[in-house]
DNA sequence: TCTGTTTGCGAACATCCGTTCTAAAGTGCT
DNA sequence: AGCACTTTAGAACGGATGTTCGCAAACAGA
């Protein structure tokens, strides 16, 4: 009979006694279920102004509920309104602090798994919707895309080349081997474009065969971690992609879907 | 020169403002376009615990920004979590409900992300705690492991490079430029392991370059899609991983998952 | 070296939560 | 109906936490 764990076993919980619960009581949880954005961010004194009743039965239906007080039960509304995404419930932050040994191969698989799905999950939110059309359109008008990375994103440049080119879509990988970056970079003219992935701490590389690129007046789509990234400056158009983390390594999750979303997109842009 | 008063004009104004902001400040800025849900529901002095920076700052960060201190800023950020959300379940009912428009980038976006949650998800139960450990062993034994993958699976490897060399554990990428896959090789021997992986097609060049490095005597760890890909018969050590697919493509959330799990592994076992 | 800015630290100030105490309302028994 | 007892509501208090400000040390630029 401890106090629920998540959201819905705190609504389930709640309705349960509901019918028992006093009158003041029963006013306070049809004002949680009916707001529950109001507990999450504001204070219980402002909390129980808006719900017309006292702040110290705020933290006895926090202790009808078997919470200690009122805070504990706002944790529960605010990691809601963090993740609201049904399928996605508390155990996983059980497994979390249940997983005791961090060099444990398998809790560094959870954590993993676990930084993947939350970073996929925030990418839907985070991109909006005409950015990513116009990213798209102004790479499948370009004569050829130059992609540019290095380092940690490497990978996601290596796999759009890739993806681009089953694609059938002309693409060119700007992998500087042998320091030749420049080089690559010198068939981009103003017909083309240029896909830059960077992330803090932003490779230099990167940076200078960015502004080449954009100096032989290549147009620039950026995919990088912030507003403030250096990259960003450079975009014509700049794709935003929170990672989340696990000890010191960022997931690249996110930033994979939104490459395969540009590459599917644009070469069925393309194909028109 | 007020404060902004929405989350996209706050971004906007410290864009322009950014460079000339001092170190902290600055630091501060990127945490929290970084973790903009931290700031939302967490308080000052703990934003500032995660951010490395003093309490104090923060309330220098919110005044640089035109309000008045921490908690009107925090204001923003707060009613920038309550209305981000709002439309995305709809949007997602929408996806599902409708016939799919596969042009539509908005949606692809959407199946791809879907796709690495589930595999991500997945991945936590078809990986095996035992054969995992196993695999970690023996790597962590070898004196050099050398990384096998080409096309679509290369780009894990490369990343696997990347992060051996981070965390100070002796991996080489064969990348097999300019065809001197084998003689990357030549350096194989029996007190060295190579991970191979590659999935359906699976690519000639790692099935033979992973034979050479078997043949060489290396311990053979394969990452692979099924217990009869060619690789599982060559491998000590088999790690399978299923990924979903969206249309053509198939996700490689899982497969980074692994690929970053073994490299922390073994890097933490290899530390002892 | 000197000056102006930035940063870190601690104290003051405000706010907020949880508890406790008292009054009121409700309930059951005579 | 009246009385005693239990439950509930309201209000004030105390402890704790959190935010802001002032000051001095550290730093950077001239």
């Amino acid at each position: 009979m401890g106090a629920p764990g998540d959201f819905e076993t705190l609504k389930q919980r709640l309705v349960e006694i509901e019918p028992s619960l006093p009158k003041r009581l029963k006013q306070t949880a049809a004002f949680a279920l009916q707001h529950p954005d109001e507990i999450a961010l504001g204070t219980a004194s402002g909390v129980a102004r808006r719900a017309h009743v006292q702040a110290s039965t705020l933290v006895r239906f926090a202790q009808a509920l078997g919470f200690a007080g009122f805070t504990e039960l706002q944790g529960i509304f605010r990691t809601h309104l963090r993740t609201r995404w049904p399928e996605y419930p508390e155990r996983l932050k059980a497994l979390h602090a249940r997983a005791p040994d961090p060099g444990d191969p398998m809790s560094l698989l959870l954590g993993f798994s676990e930084s993947a799905v939350r970073s996929a999950t925030a990418l839907r939110a985070q991109i909006d919707a005409d950015t990513l059309q116009g990213a798209v359109e102004l790479l499948a008008q370009a004569r050829v895309v130059f992609l540019l990375a290095q380092r940690r994103s490497f990978s996601v440049a290596h796999y759009l080349g890739y993806a681009f080119a089953q694609l059938g879509a002309p693409a060119l990988l700007v992998d500087d081997v042998g320091g030749l970056g420049r080089e690559q970079l010198s068939l981009a003219g103003p017909q083309d474009a240029a896909l830059a992935i960077s992330f803090a701490p932003y490779s230099p590389v990167t940076l200078s065969l960015t502004e080449t690129a954009r100096a032989r007046g290549a147009k620039i789509v950026a995919i990088t971690d912030s507003a403030l990234s250096p990259l960003a400056a450079l975009a014509d158009r700049r794709l935003e992609v929170v990672e989340s983390d696990f000890g010191a390594f960022r997931s690249l999750s996110a930033t994979f879907c939104l490459a395969m979303t540009l590459a599917v997109a644009v070469a069925e842009r393309r194909g028109r």
